[in-house]
DNA sequence: ACCTTTGTTAACCATATGGTTAAACTAAAC
DNA sequence: GTTTAGTTTAACCATATGGTTAACAAAGGT
């Protein structure tokens, strides 16, 4: 593994715990086992190095969105797919939905300049399907964009808010990851039920 | 205003925008308009003024839930209740779902400290209860926990991811807004359509 | 062999930041 | 009018933190 690999790795995991204000480079350099100047010869500057984590991660989600969502299915298929496939790719990555929820909220502006990036998470087709599916009488009907959060939320929130979660109703990690096990299909079909006519 | 109050809702206004480790004392003395010694007069040092906003916050959403969680109402009215009454709340305060959900993240030994809080969100009785519909045949065979997620994931999601909401369906604050208020009916529908019986 | 490029480190620097102190001001109490 | 208790401030301090520098080492090319 060669030096940046392994100051972005330490990187990712401190800035993802931590935030970029709670973030020390420091630390990264410990994490990473060199030395602070490294980060520095590597990556310029915190806010780059943060910045190249984000992208990282966010250019992770997006395109695996985008996919789904553009594909050729059914609406239903398409739901059905991407909670799966987010779910199964979000126990992989736990910190990821907090992390890119937490910075969008405390630096509003950095990150609004690159929600017009070409591989952000672009509904507009499937909003477009959405509304042709109703008129055929596939789909009741409801406000594209409600059904769309809807599906967001309740795949994204549990991992977002993990700990309130796990503190709430009381489980382990172990738990949790069984819930969200089962959650791939019981979301799916929840949404699905309650959509079709 | 006493001083007290105008330092307290400063550091309400700044904690809750920028986090505990973003934030600024000097930025929360200046916007209370005093200086940055009465901060450390008033409340000791930053962690216990942090303290007190967050408790604040904290009991300020938790008794609220566990009133209609612990009604004697059936499952379908507390769902009605609960997302017309934490919808509204929130409308009011925006930041603080996302506030207690970062916090909770970044500082999980602090917080889980008072989760054993009388008063912290406890869903036990609604669990039982829903149990209990389910034998009585009045709710379709479903994990409880699963639907208390559910349920808070499509309502407290949208506010807690506010700015990745905005970001990706292109909506204003004030249709952002219209879009809570649809959810107050739409999301206990939603979630009662595809219970019963 | 010698130079250049790249990677790496310890030591250092400037500034930001949380926190302290002592003095000044205010207003009620005597 | 003086005292006293509570407020408020400017100036200061110690440390943490992001960032820089200069020296050094290893590898590659000529």
């Amino acid at each position: 593994m060669t030096t940046e690999e392994k100051i972005f790795n330490a990187a990712r995991i401190v800035f993802q715990k931590k935030g970029f204000a709670g973030a020390r480079m420091q630390e990264i350099a410990d994490e990473a086992g060199i030395n602070k100047a490294m980060l520095h010869y590597c990556f310029k500057n915190k806010e780059l190095l943060f910045k190249a984590i984000f992208m990282n991660a966010f250019g992770q989600l997006a395109p695996q969105i985008n996919e789904i969502f553009n594909s050729q299915e059914t609406v239903f298929d398409k739901i059905t797919k991407f909670t799966h496939s987010y779910i199964s790719f979000v126990i992989l990555n736990p910190y990821l939905p907090q992390f890119v929820i937490q910075e969008m909220n405390n630096n509003p502006e950095f990150v609004m300049s690159f929600m017009n990036y070409e591989n952000r998470p672009n509904p507009a087709v499937l909003i477009a399907q959405i509304e042709k599916e109703i008129m055929d009488g596939i789909i009741r009907p409801i406000h594209p964009k409600q059904l769309l959060l809807d599906i967001f939320s309740m795949t994204v929130f549990p991992f977002a808010a993990k700990m309130m979660v796990k503190g709430m109703i009381q489980i382990s990690d172990a738990e949790f990851n069984l819930m969200m096990e089962e959650r791939k299909t019981s979301i799916a079909e929840q949404i699905i039920n309650s959509i079709k006519k």
